[in-house]
DNA sequence: CGGATCGTTGATCAACTTCAACGGTCGTGG
DNA sequence: CCACGACCGTTGAAGTTGATCAACGATCCG
């Protein structure tokens, strides 16, 4: 956990108190999984909030046809959730899996709404997610209505190279909401052309 | 701004008391904008967040051909700003107009997290606005990266005719990411299919 | 070693864009 | 108040982009 309480300082510059970290140490429970496990299968309803410690995971969604459409990576440092279904408790949509072992700290709806009133850097750290998560949402809403499958590629590479280097190409191709041979194509041309 | 305490009471629960609404008179400002009047020109630092009480607006991007990307639409009861701008302080890389003559209540970034920690409705607002727009960003990305730009004018008719009622075709067709005449023909097939 | 998965490549096809032209409507200035 | 210009939606034709289908080699893992 006290990864954790760096990582709450680092966001928020407040220091967690030591009766802080009882209270913390209570709300978040650990958690393991081995690579493809699942956190969260469509139908199931999201009810934690996660924070990935280490590892890598995928939210997705699955059409008729079995094409899969990822919606959001996370890794270390990340939160994982079907906002949706969390907040509204409404079946989820959505597949989370790990696509490496990945140990996560878990946090409840009550217990989250609880420490945002009861720990200030708490409330904090939720209004710098949101900040960050809305920012983040406009930007690749206007990349998708903007962009041209190459341009959204060359973006991604720039703001979330970390995400290229550990997802394999046809999960990045249905991020970027392109074919799998599309983006084989578009990398090719970029490499061609000298990166 | 009797409205506007009523609008806060609706989305959370809470009534506002007297010396609540004293305080809320002076942070937020009433503001009147004629059709195509900006409230915020590319390069201007948002200062605001605008609660729109009467009018329409649009959030918008050009790019160097002169095309417009349309990231937002506003009617009343809907906050206008460019979040990055507005929490990064950085200049937007956006216009903000107004589509029909618009009456705003506007308020300004300190009074805002002032506000939030002084008056719980206000905490409670924020939270469930910050909800709400996650959750609707969650899905029109989805939306973006899964449906065909027919799927897309389909799902927006269903979730959002307030806005295909009171903007222009061209309009609608940059916020779906398509060009004015594809979403014409669009159109044409949906009517002669009958709606 | 064998099967599954992944990335690549080619050929064909569908979706969407672009360019151009036209008619209707609306607002404005003379 | 009318006439003109600007803008909007529509339609057609041609051009681009990206999807789909199929095949193949490489790699990884059991």
């Amino acid at each position: 956990m006290n990864r954790f309480y760096e990582y709450i300082r680092h966001y928020t510059a407040h220091p967690v108190t030591s009766q802080e970290q009882d209270v913390l140490q209570h709300a978040f429970r650990p958690k393991k999984l081995r690579k493809r496990q699942y956190l969260l299968q469509e139908g199931d309803i999201c009810r934690h909030l996660s924070l990935i410690t280490k590892g890598a995971m995928r939210q997705y969604s699955v059409d008729e046809k079995g094409g899969e459409h990822t919606v959001q990576f996370g890794i270390e440092n990340w939160w994982m959730s079907d906002r949706e279904s969390f907040e509204l408790g409404s079946p989820s949509k959505y597949n989370i899996d790990a696509w490496e072992d990945t140990e996560l700290l878990q946090i409840g709806y009550d217990d989250w709404w609880r420490l945002r009133s009861e720990i200030p850097a708490m409330r904090i750290l939720t209004a710098e997610m949101d900040k960050r998560h809305a920012v983040a949402s406009q930007k690749r809403i206007h990349a998708a209505i903007t962009l041209t499958a190459e341009e959204r590629y060359l973006e991604m590479m720039k703001s979330q190279p970390a995400f290229i280097q550990r997802f394999p190409q046809n999960m990045i191709a249905s991020y970027l909401g392109i074919s799998p041979e599309t983006l084989s194509r578009i990398r090719k041309q970029a490499f061609l052309r000298g990166d």
